[in-house]
DNA sequence: AGCACGCCGACT
DNA sequence: GTCGGCGTGCTC
């Protein structure tokens, strides 16, 4: 093992360390003898950095190299036998930092769950599974064990002093292997698979069916115990087991009765461990033979991948690219390799689990934001091991993948890809390409409504294209129809958001028993309460925005930060008595909708009714079991949904997306009013979309209307040439904020004139953003925009390090944040 | 991100 | 006089 090292025992070793603080490099710690043999890259250790505290960093680096001008500190551990990280993940954190201009600090926070990142300020508790069994523990864990017994919670410091040792986190780390302690995290919510009680039939009956009146007449004497017989007969025809409660449903039978046939010997009742996220279900349509369209396709992206990295396939809505997916990922496994497939966060409480789990059983497994934090360590475990199929948002990507062999991007052209808020801002679409470079798999990109980036970079054969023009079964596209809202107002009498074809199909649809979707980009009541009089409009006070009026909560709310105030009974300005609502959120419309349907069962879908945890699974459920009629939305009602029986989808306002001050505005239109057109009419029926418009001209419109995407992408295409925009240019969004705004223009100024001495034209701004207060900070933006060749990248992020540092260490100027954004969306 | 140091105004 | 506010700089 350590004879390797022997010939350069003699020189120092060091190791360069990403630390999980937001320090813009990785610092430098000599490797103490004692350690030499153990350290690898990818492995945690554990470190003192600055005065008194302790961090687990990652080893990104060994080397000889003795740093200059500082004397390095003794890494104090090391955490882990075998690296935690892989070198590919290495790579691939590398890669975003340089690439996305954040630190590796900043990477790594994201990519790591946070049970593998302890710190000082952890606390320990003691298992509640911990059977007071302390035989074959050493003397510290023994210590700590005890300790934990008397007082059930200590801190990382309170096991520092009872041992009397500077360096614990071994201890920590083998007692939490041997499930006696956890941390904190994890008391938020401890993982327990999920069991649900199940019947199967008990032998003879099992292997020989033949036999089961013999059972129907030891249930005889029982109404109770026929029925259920009766019912188990038929729902075990097509499942190896079901659930005791389908018997309880349709036999009206209880536990009991089971519990007397599990004596005679007809039943096995036993537990089952299912999946949280629904896996176990009835009918399995998936055998279905692939159609023509599918088995083109797939020979089509089979051929394309053996020239090209990535595909692209563009399959209009319902053209079944699920299918296609599946069978590539089938390939896959069937090699004993790696399939990652990526989904918007959104869509993954949806039905596509549903089904992927139904295929895929054990063999898949689903990472999103809402694990906790023990499902995302056991999840990164699977993963090392092996772990077929991984499912899951952004995140997903940084997974410790071995022999990754293709990546799905599903919906590719979903906005929710990027992320703003915290560096890394990475596009996981664009990440995954790289990441599929790295591990030498291929990447297919699907969507019914390509973005113009990715469908550029498939006209200049940078990706493959392969089409899907029809819809699975020959089903019709949707009939779309655009409804001038503007002439429809001039007719009708009363002030309504509705216009009276929305509301007479809406009604006919009703009739017919059919459900309806509709669409509304903006939740809430209505974005602004205004004074009559003098046109005063409540304020949030820590942004430069308008509250918006929730109705159900009677309060005005701030969309940005989430300040909510009651609403004044007076205009505070003059007085005035008459303040009104303007513009319409999906809360209005609901409320509209009660008015012209009083009899319809009417629900919303928005960020307001889904943040609690199970809430949309609820509402996608009953409108699934048809116990909503309409299904009022914002964008997610467009993400990933599959229903059966929607006979109408409405767009109320398409100018509120058109008409949005934004370069993207067309693109994000075109694909918006697609996608929830596209949750019209399924199975057996064409359905209806309606598109109410101002402005009925806009060309966007027209384009949808006649689904020509192509004829979309070239007007498109053409703008972003005509203006120097993506896929054409590079941008990047350099946000600066203070909570002075005098102090914020001033260093502004600054930094734009420094910037421009180095890139000239390039810089455009400092603008004052559509939002120009966000939580008691002032905003200004730069858009630099750029030729796209890697050259011109990398010295515009070397200028913006260069002129933050040179702003920032100006008096007055050091608390002036600058956050980069590469490929701002 | 923490944490200490140091420079200012507001107090017992 | 000192207490504590916050702006500034450093952490291998």
């Amino acid at each position: 093992m350590g004879e390797l090292f022997h010939h350069i025992a003699s020189t120092e070793t060091y190791v360069d360390v990403i630390l999980p603080v937001a320090v813009p490099k990785p610092y430098t710690y000599y490797v103490p003898e004692d350690f030499i043999n153990d350290v690898v890259v990818g492995c945690r250790v554990e470190v003192s950095f600055g005065r008194n505290k302790l961090y687990s960093g990652l080893v990104a680096n060994i080397h000889n190299n003795t740093p200059s001008g500082h004397t390095p500190k003794p890494i104090l551990n090391i955490i882990d036998k075998k690296p935690t990280i892989n070198q590919k993940q290495l790579k691939l954190w590398g890669w975003m930092a340089n690439y996305y201009g954040c630190t590796l600090g900043e990477v790594m926070n994201a990519a790591l769950p946070a049970n593998l990142k302890l710190t000082s300020e952890t606390r320990v508790y003691l298992s509640p599974t911990f059977d007071e069994n302390f035989d074959g523990l050493s003397d510290d864990e023994y210590l700590v064990t005890e300790a934990l017994s008397i007082q059930n919670e200590l801190s990382i410091d309170d096991i520092r002093k009872i041992l009397n040792k500077k360096t614990i986190y071994s201890v920590i780390r083998s007692l939490i292997d041997l499930q006696i302690i956890f941390l904190k995290e994890e008391l938020q919510e401890k993982y327990k698979p999920k069991q649900v009680s199940c019947v199967d039939w008990a032998e003879p009956y099992k292997s020989e069916p033949q036999k089961l009146n013999k059972a129907f007449d030891l249930c005889q004497k029982s109404e109770k115990q026929t029925r259920a017989l009766m019912v188990a007969m038929q729902l075990l025809k097509d499942n190896d087991f079901i659930q005791r409660s389908d018997i309880y449903k349709k036999a009206d039978v209880d536990g009991g009765v089971l519990k007397a046939m599990e004596k005679k010997g007809i039943f096995r009742l036993f537990k089952q461990t299912i999946s949280r996220l629904g896996g176990y279900s009835e009918d399995l349509n998936e055998a279905f033979d692939l159609s023509a369209q599918q088995v083109r396709a797939l020979a089509e992206i089979e051929t394309s991948f053996e020239t090209k990295n990535t595909v692209l396939l563009h399959g209009v809505t319902g053209s079944g690219k699920t299918r296609v997916y599946i069978e590539l990922m089938q390939k896959a496994i069937a090699e004993g390799k790696q399939v990652l497939y990526l989904l918007p966060e959104i869509a993954l409480t949806s039905q596509i689990i549903t089904r992927l789990q139904k295929i895929f059983g054990d063999e898949i497994a689903v990472y999103h934001s809402r694990l906790s934090n023990q499902e995302r360590v056991e999840i990164w475990r699977a993963v090392k091991e092996g772990k077929s199929v991984m499912l899951g948002a952004r995140s997903c990507l940084f997974l410790p993948f071995e022999k990754l062999d293709l990546i799905i991007v599903d919906e590719e052209h979903d906005t929710s890809y990027k992320q703003h808020d915290p560096a890394p801002r990475y596009n996981a679409r664009d990440t995954a390409v790289y990441l599929g470079h790295l591990h030498k798999s291929k990447v297919l990109l699907g969507t019914a409504t390509p973005s113009i980036e990715t469908y550029y970079n498939a006209k200049q054969d940078k990706y493959g294209l392969v089409e899907m023009p029809e819809r699975f079964g020959g089903l019709q596209l949707p009939k779309m129809v655009i409804i001038d809202a503007k002439e429809d107002a001039k007719v009708r009498q009363k002030h309504t958001h509705f216009t009276t074809k929305l509301i007479e199909a809406l009604k006919a649809a009703l009739e017919r028993g059919e459900q309806a979707i509709l669409f509304q980009n903006r939740r809430g009541y209505a974005p602004s309460m205004r004074c009559v009089t003098c046109g005063w409009a409540q304020e949030c006070t820590q942004c430069d925005v308008t509250l918006t009026y929730h109705k159900f909560k009677d309060q005005l709310q701030c969309h940005y930060c989430g300040y909510s105030t009651q609403l004044p009974k007076t205009c505070p300005a003059c007085g005035s008595l008459e303040l009104n609502l303007h513009g319409f959120g999906t809360e209005k419309i609901e409320d509209e909708l009660k008015i012209y349907f009083p009899d319809a069962k009417v629900a919303r879908m928005d960020w307001d009714t889904v943040k609690s945890k199970n809430a949309l699974a609820t509402i996608i459920n009953d409108f699934e079991e048809k116990r909503i009629d309409i299904l009022v939305g914002t964008q997610m009602v467009t993400k990933g949904l599959d229903f059966e029986n929607v006979g109408i989808v409405g767009v109320l306002s398409a100018d509120q997306i058109l008409q949005f001050p934004d370069f993207r505005s067309g693109e994000r239109g075109f694909q918006l009013i697609t996608q929830v057109a596209g949750r019209a009419g399924r199975k057996h029926k064409q359905g209806t979309v309606i598109v109410q418009a101002m402005n009925v001209a806009h060309p966007v419109l027209a384009e949808v209307l006649s689904n020509d995407f192509p004829k979309f992408y070239e007007r498109e295409i053409s703008e972003r040439h005509a203006f120097n925009y993506p896929p054409f240019m590079r941008l990047i969004k350099l946000t600066l904020k203070h909570k002075k705004p005098s102090t914020l223009n001033d260093a502004a100024r600054l930094f734009g004139y420094e910037l421009q001495k180095r890139l000239d034209y390039r810089i455009k701004g400092p603008a004052v953003p559509y939002v120009s207060r966000v939580r008691g900070q002032y905003v200004l933006d730069f858009l630099i925009k750029m030729e796209k060749d890697a050259k011109w990248l990398s010295k515009a992020k070397r200028d913006i390090l260069e002129v933050t540092h040179l702003m920032q260490s100006e008096r007055g100027y050091s608390n002036v944040r600058v956050n980069v954004d590469v490929d701002p969306l």
